[in-house]
RNA sequence: GCGGGAGUAGAUCAAUUGGUUAGAUCAACAGAUUGUGAUUCUGUGGGUUGCGGGUUCGAGUCCCGUCUCCUGCCCCA
């Protein structure tokens, strides 16, 4: 007798049953829609990369939370925390080749070897949607419009999410023009990612521990309470055409938006739920260096990655726990194994015409074939019993109002 | 990487603070009920109390280790 091994996943991978592919197939569809209405194209690509195209993108101690290994001939290899860099790779290998803009999308499995924490995973999904090779704010417009479109369809309203958007390139010309150094911008993009989440006097510390005299903190401390965006064009320019798509309820400016230390250059956005309970949905931004940190012709793309285990968990708790169920397809069962037969043709007839049915597997009571019916969800019901395969006829239920209606058995 | 909390039946939880054979309610299964699922009644199965060690006459309970889950922080797809 085999030893017994432990039935759990693999810390912090993921399993879907039956009720947790309903949510995922929600999601997914939302995120398949929304990129086709916007004019996506979708590729997808190895999860499977090399470590060192990883890394050198990635940087920093992000290296550390790669899941990584060498092959049987010590090649090393690493599993995608990211798309960006294979995008990267497979718009550089064909860049003489392609017609610009590309405007692809993909939804990626992505793993990382990090701590859990609410709506984090080692391994999760991400939507990826990117514009390369256009500059117009447009571009920006359109995958933040799809994004939105996807969380609409999911059945969210602008009451339930808001955009955040800012401007790298912004802040950097507010840091300049009160004197600060560009060598020290750094610094404070690191201390204005923290505000709210760390005390003031905190965040004024970091910044004389970067080098910073008192009057670059008080600089910048008036800069983290910007609240106009008047004077960056990009930033008008993108409410503007926020506002001609209808979505302009749902972006708020807001200058605290960094990014993090990654590779954006331009206009960044985040997106959070309302009330502030959950993480990031989705983030993104302008990135102009995508091809050349792997040794590319310098291009300009804007990217946007949304996860699905955050939304997930934000629809469930918006719509309830079962919304994404509903009744449907047709149950199919049979009293005796003599009208097993009538049941397989009744259901072969059903499926011919479109309706998803589920034939019993075997002989079943009345009370137990209803009852297990009710629970898988089917929205009507057939039970055969001999007097119906006599008369020719028998009687589909609907599940919900329990009224009969009758059919004849072929 | 740092801190806090928790692991008992398929699920949610008890177990008089260390005391006899670990219980209850749902759920499941069978029957009352061989022709139609929400009620009722009867019965049945189900547990190495996360795992390993220790203290003790005796451990679900106390101690140590370990694993897992939840929750803050750090960080971020």
């Amino acid at each position: 007798m085999a030893e017994k091994i432990s039935f759990e996943a693999p810390r912090g991978m993921r399993d879907f049953y039956p009720e947790d592919m309903v949510w995922r197939n929600k999601v997914f569809d939302a995120f398949r829609a929304s990129g086709e209405a916007f004019g996506f194209m979708p590729y997808d690509a190895c999860v499977v990369e090399s470590y060192e195209l990883l890394a050198r993108k990635a940087g920093e101690e992000v290296g550390e939370q790669i899941y990584h290994f060498f092959d049987k001939s010590e090649r090393h290899i690493a599993l995608r925390a990211e798309m960006t860099p294979t995008l990267a790779r497979m718009v550089a290998q064909r860049q003489k080749e392609l017609r610009f803009p590309l405007k692809w999308t993909t939804i990626a499995q992505c793993f990382r070897y990090e701590r859990m924490t609410k709506g984090r995973k080692r391994e999760h999904y991400q939507w990826n949607l990117d514009i390369i090779g256009e500059d117009s704010v447009l571009a920006e417009a359109e995958v933040i419009g799809a994004a939105v479109d996807a969380l609409k369809r999911m059945g969210l309203t602008s009451a339930d999410f808001k955009v955040r958007v800012s401007s790298r390139k912004f802040l950097g010309e507010l840091l300049a023009k009160s004197g600060i150094p560009a060598e020290k911008h750094a610094q404070v993009f690191l201390a204005l990612d923290k505000r709210g989440k760390m005390p003031d006097s905190e965040i004024a510390a970091m910044l004389r521990d970067g080098g910073l005299g008192e009057a670059d903190v008080a600089a910048t401390f008036a800069i983290m309470d910007t609240k106009s965006y008047a004077g960056c064009a990009e930033l008008e320019e993108l409410f503007a055409l926020a506002a001609t798509a209808g979505f302009a309820d749902c972006l708020q400016f807001d200058i605290s938006v960094i990014r993090g230390l990654s590779y954006y250059t331009g206009i960044v956005f985040e997106c959070f739920d309302t009330a502030g309970e959950f993480r990031a949905i989705f983030g993104g931004g302008r990135y102009d260096n995508l091809l050349t940190t792997i040794g590319g012709e310098p291009t300009s793309a804007v990217g946007l990655g949304f996860g699905d285990v955050v939304v997930t968990e934000l629809l469930k708790s918006r719509l309830g726990e079962s919304a994404a169920s509903g009744k449907k397809g047709v149950s199919v069962g049979f009293m005796t194994d003599a009208e097993r037969d009538a049941a397989l043709r009744l259901a072969t007839s059903l499926r011919s015409e479109g309706e998803q049915v589920d034939l019993a597997l075997k002989p079943s009571k009345p009370k137990k074939f209803f009852s297990n019916a009710d629970q898988r969800g089917s929205a009507k019901a057939v039970y055969i019993g001999p007097d119906d395969v006599s008369s020719g006829k028998a009687r589909m239920k609907d599940m919900t109002t329990r009224e009969e209606k009758e059919l004849s058995l072929v």
